[in-house]
DNA sequence: ACAAAAGTGTTGAGAGTACACCCATGC
DNA sequence: GCATGGGTGTACTCTCAACACTTTTGT
């Protein structure tokens, strides 16, 4: 078990899921493969990992070669390590996370998908590989993460209402929140301070808010 | 990026903690390394996945070999994927911890480890590798786990008292609990039932209880 | 009878939940 | 002045934390 070579070696990938809030619905990047296996089928983006690279080198370079986001909230989901994932042979998938609002994403295709689209993450396309395992598990541990942290602020623009906030939750839970409630959690939280107020619709103008900079530097154990 | 062999392939290995309570002290399994690279250091059990084995596998095989303990509660903690942490080149390591009771156990060292021992979390030796961050990010995964889980009842022997389980969360956490507090809410989970008492100790005999068949089974998203 | 661990309830504070109306603006 | 979403308070319930003495056994 010392040498590298002793073994033939299972190859690795890194797949990314983005996360997004779009029309009120939360969203996940897909791409539809140009090449076999699946081609023509819709998959979670990724690639292989290099060997001059670190993973979450890797997962950041492909989220940004699929949608030019830099230095976004990543965070590893889980190892998928089965035998039979991927009929072109033994593939390790190193599956990621992110969390992006809509406004800092420019979405290309890269060369080897013919096209990138958003879907509902309440109605998947049929999936490649084992994507729709991995997709579900994500869903999990999104909900998961965001009753004990306020990852929820990567959804949102710098500057956003409370209802905006609410809507996050509501549609990622897919459960309504009492508005009273809510504000006076969140509020108590001492996470967000008011910046500003909106303009220009026809009703009352809401107080904008924006999370505070210590709030933003979300606690990552495992870096360095 | 479609075929297979296109870039040269990181290596995988999976390593796996074992923890036990021993002498009211939280321990780890730890090996001591005989061939290069940190050959007479400490480190933790594992080795390299075989191409033709799961993840999962591997880790429970791994396990065997340095513990005889078969078909354990088994966690995947978190994969590990840093350029330079293996000098013999790149090296990716997913990394399992299990909760065992010492009963199941007969330790023994396999070939390319000089000797095997018990560690207490709280006086780690000198560790080759990165394992001291591995093994520190394991302890506030356990610790975290023991919040919203039952899977403390892996330390225990099948049959156990009130005692014994709130001694088991005391060395975890390395903090004191309330005895009638703590009785209070493990009897309100309804997670364990009374089976029998203990016997000849000077002093009154402790009930005993057993967790209930469907707490033992942890839910496993992830598995098939 | 005494040493040693087992077992047992109450109270107060804080968090969560349910619930309905007035406010500020644009048109 | 009316339509639209923004904003606010109270009462009840439940959970968590603090706290000390009696019981049962072996020797």
């Amino acid at each position: 078990m010392d040498k590298l070579t002793d073994y033939k070696q299972p190859s690795v990938t890194v797949d990314v899921m983005i996360f997004t809030i779009i029309n009120s619905d939360l969203k996940v990047l897909l791409v539809k493969r140009k090449i076999p296996p699946f081609e023509g089928k819709w998959a979670i983006p990724g690639g292989f990992a290099r060997i001059d690279e670190s993973l979450e080198d890797a997962a950041q370079r492909e989220l940004s070669e699929e949608t030019n986001v830099k230095n976004i909230y990543l965070e590893q989901l889980y190892t998928f390590g089965e035998v039979n994932r991927d009929p072109r042979g033994r593939v390790i998938t190193v599956a990621y996370f992110a969390l992006a609002n809509l406004r800092d994403m420019q979405i290309k295709a890269s060369s080897d998908v013919s096209e990138v689209k958003w879907f509902s993450m309440y109605k998947l396309p049929e999936l490649g590989f084992d994507h729709a395992k991995i997709l579900a598990y994500a869903l999990q541990r999104l909900r998961y993460k965001l009753e004990y942290s306020t990852v929820c602020f990567q959804l949102l623009p710098k500057k956003f209402t409370l209802t905006d906030l609410q809507a996050a939750y509501e549609i990622i839970f897919n459960k309504k929140q009492d508005k009273r409630n809510f504000r006076k959690k969140i509020l108590s939280l001492g996470i967000i301070s008011e910046s500003g107020r909106t303009e220009g619709k026809a009703h009352r103008p809401a107080k904008l808010y924006s999370f505070t900079r210590k709030h933003m530097i979300m606690e990552n154990f495992i870096k360095g």
